[in-house]
DNA sequence: GTTAGTAGTATCCTTTAGGTTAGTGCTTTT
DNA sequence: AAAAGCACTAACCTAAAGGATACTACTAAC
């Protein structure tokens, strides 16, 4: 038995749950772009919707939450006069390095493959 | 320049593009579920709606022709009496395996560190 | 003291993914 | 001749994701 998915096996199903998890937390329209915006260095709030076109302040605060749930984030308060309120990464994201890495490069030959095609 | 994803790097976007690329391909509710029950073997339409719990035949068409659309699936018509459609996984499909090892890897990792923490 | 910034929340609205049910035109089985 | 299976499509509906806009409570700068 190889290191392979075995999607065709039996046992599949805790397979395809884990890549479901996997895919639930990268998943959604922003999570990525957040985490992309955060390895430029530690952020404020406002600091990263500028930095993401198009996020609205509702939006960038659900996903910075499930994103602090899940340990990829952490959200520090200076609680000094002005509160200073400052998102980082998480060591912890760093193991999203092969999954992300995975998912460029089969992305990038499947882009190709499709232009190449018509 | 290691192998890694360079999400704080400039050029990151296409990275970024890439990864949305794949995700699209492989996300939504069944995709997984369909490559999954096509790597028991070729299947026909109704044989595949009984094999995956819950999914409706309008929903288990838009994924079939997706999947055919980004060369995952064909779909082979006998013309003789009676009409035989049967559907099966290219050889490309095998092309996804690192991206769904590190995905599974990746969300068994994760679910049991989210669980143990509470 | 008005203006602008910070870190959001509240309310409402639109879009999209997916679900439900029924039906079509065919053939095979009983 | 009726019932059931095949491979779908059509029409309609619901729920969830995400978007738009306004507003709050606070501070800082001008």
């Amino acid at each position: 038995m190889t290191e392979q998915v075995m999607l065709g096996a039996p046992k599949c199903v805790s397979a395809l749950n884990s890549i479901d998890d996997a895919l639930y937390v990268i998943g959604g329209k922003w999570k990525l772009r957040v985490i992309a915006t955060l390895r430029e260095g530690n952020k404020r709030f406002n600091e990263i919707q500028r930095n993401i076109n198009g996020i609205s302040p509702r939006v960038l605060s659900n996903e910075l939450r499930e994103l602090e749930l899940n340990g990829l984030v952490t959200r520090t308060v200076q609680t000094q006069m002005p509160v200073v309120v400052e998102y980082h990464l998480t060591d912890y994201a760093e193991s999203l390095g092969n999954v992300l890495t995975s998912l460029m490069e089969w992305g990038t030959m499947h882009r190709d493959k499709i232009r190449k095609e018509r």
